[in-house]
DNA sequence: CTGTTAGCGCTTTCAC
DNA sequence: GTGAAAGCGCTAACAG
């Protein structure tokens, strides 16, 4: 390959020097009309590209902005991304996404990788997997890199978030529930280490507690946000001697396990069981039997999560408060929780 | 925040030069093994990190290797990026994702930033909207940047390819359809300028002439891997005057709306007709009626396209033919087109 | 308006 | 085995 043309080989052809060149290129307004013409014309032709690795270990920015997510085949992080996408494109940012497949191990990984790609910026969704510690965001802080949470936050000393109001979502599902008549409705809860899914916890109980229901804790089952962990943890609230007449999971992904689990045993639904999951993914809609589910609007969540970051980034060293922005949850009525239409 | 370490920190410590640190930690030989093990602690001690902007800078090598999918929440993608991600990262290399949404436009953006982000090389499968033109892959090729494509390639002098038959995959599943007694199968391609699916047609087609029943191109309609799109175009077919009795679709996606159309008029799968869809989704298992479809080995290819860049970058400049791999399609027999236990 | 100079952090030849 | 020095490509302070 011809060697990359660097603003030197500009300077040399046009007699000039590259501090110019640097100059023309990058719009200062300083220089001559006729030699930015000459310059930007020139640049073309020789095929000029900037090297932003170099232009990188000068300004001490990458622009590029890291992203971590739990996974990226479900809807609801990928639709964030897309979000978090838009916003920072626009900035001129590039983002690199990275996967923890909730290990933490990978966690620090992707946060290593990301550190040595001198990101802007981390914005992420933790782990289920994290211990206590918080040494790797730390890490991040230390070298004044801004992080940024979405959706699974930690409550840390400088650090932004961005999540929905998740004790409401688990209220107005388990009310929703109670309205259609249900009694005895069980929780699909994730690691409750994890704010949002004590929140949505949270939420459930209250709905419970203000209706005079009571409130069994045997009907909450902490399970993976995955089909077979939903499965396998309905096939034990249906052994109970009562089991329940609800579901609430905090994955929709949970859900369809129980659903899966509770139609293999001819159980109906919704008229045996009503059944609500939660991110609004696709296949909630999709089903034969669609699915009650709680939507994130995750689009809007990437996008004010890439705005808080860009904040961040602008303010600088000055220490302000982080900003822990809620967004509301929106629950969409399906059949599996339509007792009353079945 | 505290300035970051660089080995000229460590070398003022340790009264040596910045050579020696480098020498030490980047493992040479000539190095005593006292003063490394003095380097090591010592950058432990100070926290060091290396800046793999500078090293990449001089090196020329970024470690960042670019990955340019339509869309990553489609579980094809998101497992051929994790086959890439395993095998690039025991490497040392780092994974940047990039979506396209089937845009040209964006397929160009992606480019350039990568390009920008000096990756040692792009792992991509094409745009549904590309067109004719090369410039943009002849771009990467003029730097020399190796570039692989995967599932949805095109033939272009000097890039290698990873895909699966699609041409067998196509042909076993129309022959499938056959053998349960199937004789008008529609077909719901895709862009056709698309090789991959062009294959998946011309399989189709032969399997149909092998078995002498007749080839009703009327049947065939080219349509986006969405749900909405495989409910339009199945809308066509259910209103022709000899509707089929079976479709094969090239699209998970684009067949689920198929169902829904199919489902919404009373008709029966697979009793009336039977189903096959492309890219084993997961959702194709889960649903209550689980789909027919293709399984594209994901991870393997992922594995593969990321060893074949492996070589790539080993052989340098060696000009060696470009490497074609062409994985086993699986057809993965369900429900919706088992006429026989129906 | 443009040139000079220095330096971002690291690696690498060439000496000794 | 280690040091000195140059350079990757770009930008920015300082001159003029």
């Amino acid at each position: 390959m011809s060697k990359k043309t660097t603003i030197y080989d500009i300077a040399k052809k046009l007699n000039i020097t590259a501090a110019t060149v640097s100059r023309a290129l990058n719009g200062n307004p300083k220089i001559s009309e006729s030699t930015r013409q000459l310059v930007n014309e020139t640049a073309k032709e020789m095929n000029y590209e900037q090297n932003k690795l170099a232009q990188a270990l000068k300004s001490g920015k990458s622009y590029n902005v890291g992203v971590i997510v739990p996974r990226i085949d479900s809807n609801f992080f990928a639709l964030v991304i897309r979000g978090i996408e838009e916003v920072l494109y626009a900035k001129g940012y590039h983002v690199i996404i990275c996967q923890t497949h909730d290990q933490k191990k990978l966690e620090i990984q992707n946060i290593n990788s990301l550190l040595n790609a001198q990101v802007d910026g981390v914005l992420m969704s933790i782990s289920n997997s994290g211990s206590e510690e918080n040494e790797n965001f730390d890490r991040l802080l230390k070298k004044n890199v801004p992080l940024i949470f979405f959706d699974r936050k930690k409550d840390i000393d400088g650090i932004s978030a961005v999540t929905i109001d998740d004790f409401k979502a688990g209220y107005e599902a388990a009310q929703h529930l109670i309205n259609q008549g249900c009694k005895r409705i069980a929780h699909l809860s994730n690691n409750r280490k994890i704010q949002i899914f004590n929140n949505r916890y949270l939420g459930y109980k209250q709905a419970i507690l203000d209706n005079g229901l009571e409130f069994d804790e045997s009907l909450v089952i902490e399970t993976a946000s995955k089909v077979e962990e939903g499965s396998k943890a309905t096939k034990i609230l249906l052994d109970m001697e009562m089991p329940p007449d609800a579901i609430f999971s905090s994955s929709d992904f949970a859900a369809l396990g129980a659903i899966q689990e509770i139609k293999s045993r001819g159980i109906r639904i919704p008229q045996d069981i009503c059944i609500v999951g939660f991110a609004n993914e696709p296949f909630t809609r999709f089903m034969e039997l669609p699915v009650t589910s709680v939507d994130q609007s995750p689009l809007e969540m990437g996008r004010i999560s890439a705005q808080v970051f860009l904040d961040e980034v602008d303010k600088g060293k000055k220490k302000i408060p982080n900003k822990q922005v809620v967004l509301n949850p929106e629950l969409i009525i399906r059949k599996s929780s339509l007792k009353s239409e079945a």
